[in-house]
DNA sequence: TTATTTAATCGTAATATTGCGATAGAAATA
DNA sequence: TATTTCTATCGCAATATTACGATTAAATAA
């Protein structure tokens, strides 16, 4: 992305902007919304049921673990990802007051 | 990014995906709150305000404006932007129900 | 008319993302 | 022990994003 200006930012609005964007692939809702239904947690299901290869799925699994949103259990050869709870309640807190920010109050065009 | 690989998912992921992506940069978390706290709409004043270079915002205001969460009003030699109602009120819904489909009861591990 | 202001767009460079096959390493099984 | 299974990681290619300065075009002001 060229050089990322996020030090010109507040903290609030990197972290918001970096859980968005962990959730800005259709991919990446897609286990997500699988790992919820609990289907399975195990990655070698969520691999099963969307249409990306194994590596390129374990890299959006990454990335989704490096902002905290799911976290990683190994159980043997196993790998089971599972939501965070407290992220997800950061996530949950952090949208509902950022869309609540707005209302048709404040319309001014 | 490389080919994306959209047409794999549904419409309804494909659609939170682009959203959250709009969301997913700091400066575009900027601007959405500078317009929300209504200092003003008006192109020009996001520039003085935010850190980063009149062209590199512009781009920024497009991404936005492409997605539908804003849209631009030109009068005379300024533009406008505001939030679009609609828009704002899907991305409302969407979230809620994104980050309330899962609560702790569906805990995995 | 000429200058100035405002904002979009072009062109370019740097970096990030996405995706895949191949490989590697660890655990389980034969 | 040898093989298989599972998942992370490496290496690479293709494409997207971010950022900036320069330019452009349109509207306004001098």
């Amino acid at each position: 992305m060229g050089i990322s200006k996020s030090n010109k930012f507040t903290a609030a609005q990197n972290r918001k902007a970096e859980l968005f964007k962990a959730l800005g692939h259709p991919a990446r809702i897609a286990i997500i919304e699988f790992i919820i239904n609990q289907d399975s947690c195990v990655c070698g299901d969520i691999v099963d049921k969307i249409p990306l290869s194994q590596s390129t799925i374990s890299q959006h699994l990454s990335a989704l673990k490096n902002v905290g949103i799911i976290k990683g259990d190994i159980t043997g050869v196993k790998t089971c990802y599972c939501i965070d709870d407290a992220v997800w309640g950061e996530l949950d807190d952090l949208s509902k007051q950022f869309m609540s920010s707005y209302s048709e109050k404040n319309k001014c065009c």
